[in-house]
DNA sequence: TTATTATGCATAATTTTCTTATATATTACT
DNA sequence: AGTAATATATAAGAAAATTATGCATAATAA
């Protein structure tokens, strides 16, 4: 990620949910996605989202497509059986963090 | 952190604003109360948390405080003024984070 | 009384996950 | 013609953890 440069571990959770919602992806439309949804206050870095996709795919958690749009290559990303699984996972993994950071830095949010 | 292995680099969030709330705290006594908090969800590792604590140090954010209880060594540390700045630009960024996250995960809570 | 658990700090080696830099190529805009 | 946007990729290095040790004291259980 750049310009916040932040929390390492989200950025699968990110790639996961946007394939979950969109079905099909290719790396820069998720680049411009996160910009988009975040109002330019998370931008993905090429150095970290093409190894994490790679990653994925190795793991069999991703499908890819190649696509070619006129001479330029596209490779769509698609959530195999057991990426969708694990997408349910990393979400249910985030909400805890969230709910454990909240506890920790608003003692509101103490003792539910 | 251990169990939940995740989010690199709230670490350092957790620390400031838990010695922002206690004036001053030793090693020890953090990790016992990120576990009170987090009902044993959220586990800081030894490894990770003494780094992080002498580097903090390092940089100016934390005053140390050497006492001893009997004949075992204890090192309380508090915020300096840099460090009181610092865990208010911190938390900020953790907030900020948290929206971004909420935005990306979950699209109700896009665009407002 | 002796072994285990809890308290308390610390560092080294390794791993994970980023950033930064670089590379290459196509297409669109000025 | 030159720059920006589109599109993917990898290598080098940094940051921030985990894991594995190590040492020592105090309390508790067997």
């Amino acid at each position: 990620m750049k310009s916040t440069n932040l929390y390492k571990g989200s950025l699968v959770t990110i790639i996961l949910k946007l394939l979950n919602e969109h079905d099909k992806m290719y790396g820069y439309e998720i680049t411009q996605k996160v910009k988009e949804i975040t109002k330019n206050e998370l931008q993905l870095t090429e150095g970290a989202l093409y190894p994490a996709l790679h990653k994925l795919k190795a793991k069999g958690l991703l499908d890819v497509e190649i696509s070619r749009i006129g001479n330029r290559v596209r490779k769509y990303y698609r959530l195999t059986e057991a990426g969708t699984k694990e997408t349910v996972d990393k979400l249910a993994e985030l909400e805890s963090y969230i709910k454990n950071m909240r506890a920790l830095v608003n003692p509101k949010f103490r003792g539910e």
